[in-house]
DNA sequence: GGTCGATAATTGGCCGACCAAGGTAAAGTC
DNA sequence: GACTTTACCTTGGTCGGCCAATTATCGACC
């Protein structure tokens, strides 16, 4: 234990070579907050539900068809084909969803609602606007617009670097630093 | 897309009770979506610094002061206590951040940043500063401006159902279900 | 003094999300 | 036909993040 100042605060640890101005973008600082937070509340209303943030959204948008194929649900939620994978096990072993082989492509899988998780719908989508509702409480029309606009500015800025977004070409060959820190660091403990 | 049916789309699985137009916050959606790519974004920036996406935070709170008890940093941050002890496990097995306990109050932990640390920070900051600078790219100050006036609306929207929020009383009774899917869904696998 | 409640951390379990490999089946090529 | 890509999913690992329950310690109260 260093002995010891008794004290907290202070004698920064490492001097700042950056004017402070300049550190951290507040903007993303926001950004982050505000997803936690929108993250938990999502959280707290679909508790009741019995799913978890994320699988929501799944399910929707498997209600609206009959069965997908498993990598049509990974494109249109743009995710991690093994995030999909594995929500699906939970959700099949919560009795949500169902998988069965494609007969047309027996590497694919098809996925369908289950009538059991029927139940959830109205619920879910009945958390989603009261969510939405909750988010956006005191903003008019003019700023949820506007809100929206910019979102969707950013969306578009943060995609041309992004792997997958859809319409984006980016054979970007920059930025990427192919290594980093492969076995490095807080592997293990 | 969307064409090929040869079993896929149609025949929904279950009738929707809601109109179409109410279902979802388009806003909500957008939101996720961006926080997910500002996620991205921010890993692959950092990935040459070694640290994961949620560390440079902690570290950011560390490099301004010598040492910060580990309450002080929960609070600050706002995370739960359990996400601050793993995140400061790894970050100490890492080398980046060292923890001694406070001699005044025993079961407190003081928390510093390592000298070895200092050398990211440079790097941290200017991966920060090239986030915030892409995320925005293409708005102008006032769009910028006005963007931060929403999303801290949208936050103070948030937060008061949240349970912790600085500066919130909210004894927020309603809406809270208080139990839901104890032994539910999907637990096992 | 001793008891009881609040505080500080930790552990364990769970989930979403990523990346990196791996295995299998379908297209495309020769 | 056989061979080589490419697409589709899984598994295994890591992280951030949450909740729930536990263990120490501190304080306050009696």
């Amino acid at each position: 234990m260093t002995s010891d100042p008794p004290a907290t605060s202070d004698t920064p640890a490492c001097p700042d070579r950056l004017p402070a101005a300049a550190r951290g973008g507040p903007l993303s600082h926001a950004l982050s907050r505000v997803a936690r937070l929108h993250r938990i509340a999502a959280g707290k209303l679909l508790r009741s539900t019995g799913l978890y943030p994320g699988q929501e959204f799944l399910m929707m948008h498997l209600w609206d068809a009959d069965a997908v194929r498993q990598s049509e649900l990974i494109k249109s939620m743009d995710l991690d084909p093994s995030t999909v994978t594995k929500m699906l096990q939970r959700l099949d072993h919560a009795g949500y969803v169902r998988r069965s082989a494609d007969p047309q492509d027996r590497r694919a899988v098809l996925v369908a609602a289950t009538a059991d998780s029927c139940t959830l719908r109205s619920e879910v989508e009945g958390a989603w606007t009261e969510l939405e509702e909750h988010t956006l409480a005191g903003l008019d029309d003019t700023e949820r617009a506007e809100l929206a606009r910019l979102l969707a500015k950013v969306e578009a800025n943060l995609c041309t670097e992004a792997a997958n977004c859809p319409d984006r070409p980016s054979a970007h060959p920059a930025s990427v630093h192919p290594a980093g820190r492969g076995g490095g660091g807080q592997g293990d403990q």
